[in-house]
DNA sequence: GCAAAAACCTACCAGCCGGTAGGATTCTAA
DNA sequence: TTAGAATCCTACCGGCTGGTAGGTTTTTGC
């Protein structure tokens, strides 16, 4: 157990967009001494690793040459490969997290804070963390960690469905099966990160957009339209 | 390679419903004989441990001992562990090819014809299948195999797109984009493993009928309306 | 300049598990 | 009854990979 200073939760944008994390660690000869950084940059090489090899197919060494590191450097900024799934959990599921929260103050009709929820949950899980959020096991964490993703996850589902009642109640929502319109909306998005390359034409917001269009309108046709 | 005579590609409803696969082995005393039947009912006892344990944290030991039989045996009916997980992609995908397939001759509006397909697809993937077809991941599987499932799923996805289109003809589906509509369709109904219990109050074929109502109605309020 | 802390590495271990060799048992056909 | 096929088991191997021990280098604080 090595002493670490307190750990941030929420991966630094600097550490985010690089394409190789391991410009973090070395400029030029100067050993670089930001631990949290560093810490992120582990995180995010792992998820990235995860998302294409599969968590059990990803070695801590490939991780470790990713960042040009050996392997006992990552045991320097995490306890173990379970902890470092579970890092790329929170750090995946926090984005949705504070959007969810955010709307909380907000007076917009529901159906809008729905749509704006929805189009961060899209940015999300289409980003590295998003093979995390969606195909990563609970069986790969222990119980404690595996409760705390859970707990995570309920409360999404639950501010999802929340918005959706208060929709009813405005009125700017339809009428229908709580439960399952969540789990249907969480569904369709949860599916990004299989079809989903980052090269793709469509970005992460219009993804979004064009759900919320075809959850909105329905597939039987509409009598009246309005534009 | 050990001779076999020709393999059954579809999962017997005899192996399906039992409790246990063992009682497929051995009836008292004697050694049963039927191949293809007991091949089934590794691969069904496969699926289900894959399931509740995810494919890697699955032993053949451990797959073995649910049949009350020994490593080796499993390997008298399939080639290797990679092979499992092939059968159980194609087991799973079967029920919904067939549906789709069959509804290539019936004259009812697209719509509808969409609705009895999704109905299958819920129940294929609330089986012991559901998590192969969803959860298991394609680097699990060799090139030509992986190549192969993906063909399979992309024939589901362009039956879909296909439906939808024809829909749009017969003006029983309301224009829409039909890329993104077939994958918030198949979004939410490959994320039923992930919140399904067989316990559950709901049969699969209640789930798809409340993911139906959804997407048709859609969650923006109608102005007239017909029961 | 020097001690202490921080950061990182080399070298190694051990358990798990997929896979196999080769033989034993049981059934079927004749 | 018996040959041969079908089925299954005991015993074993070896590679991969998570994890660690213990030392080395670099940086910081003073």
């Amino acid at each position: 157990m090595a002493a670490r200073p307190a750990r941030p939760r929420i991966a630094t944008a600097a550490a985010a967009n690089g394409a190789d994390s391991a410009s973090v660690w070395r400029e030029g000869r100067k050993r670089l001494r930001d631990h949290a950084v560093k810490r992120d940059a582990v995180i995010q090489t792992a998820a990235r690793a995860f998302r294409e090899n599969g968590f059990h197919n990803t070695s801590l060494d490939a991780i470790a040459a990713q960042l040009e590191v050996t392997k006992p450097t990552i045991y320097y900024y995490v306890a173990n490969k379970e902890q470092l799934l579970f890092e790329c959990f929170v750090a995946g599921l926090q984005p949705i997290l504070t959007a969810l929260r955010d709307q909380k103050t907000s007076t917009a009709p529901a159906r809008e804070r729905l749509n704006a929820v929805l189009r961060q949950y899209a940015q999300a899980v289409a980003s590295d963390f998003g093979w995390c959020l969606v195909r990563a096991e609970h069986q790969d964490l222990s119980a404690p960690m595996s409760s705390q993703v859970r707990a995570l996850k309920v409360e999404i589902d639950q501010g999802i469905r929340r918005l959706l009642k208060d929709g009813h109640k405005d009125g700017s929502i339809a009428p229908c099966d709580v439960k399952m319109t969540a789990f249907a909306l969480a569904g369709a998005l949860n599916w990004i990160p299989h079809w989903y390359r980052e090269k793709q034409a469509l970005s992460a917001a219009q993804i979004a957009d064009a759900f919320v269009a075809i959850f909105e309108e329905g597939l039987r046709p509409r009598a009246a339209r309005r534009s």
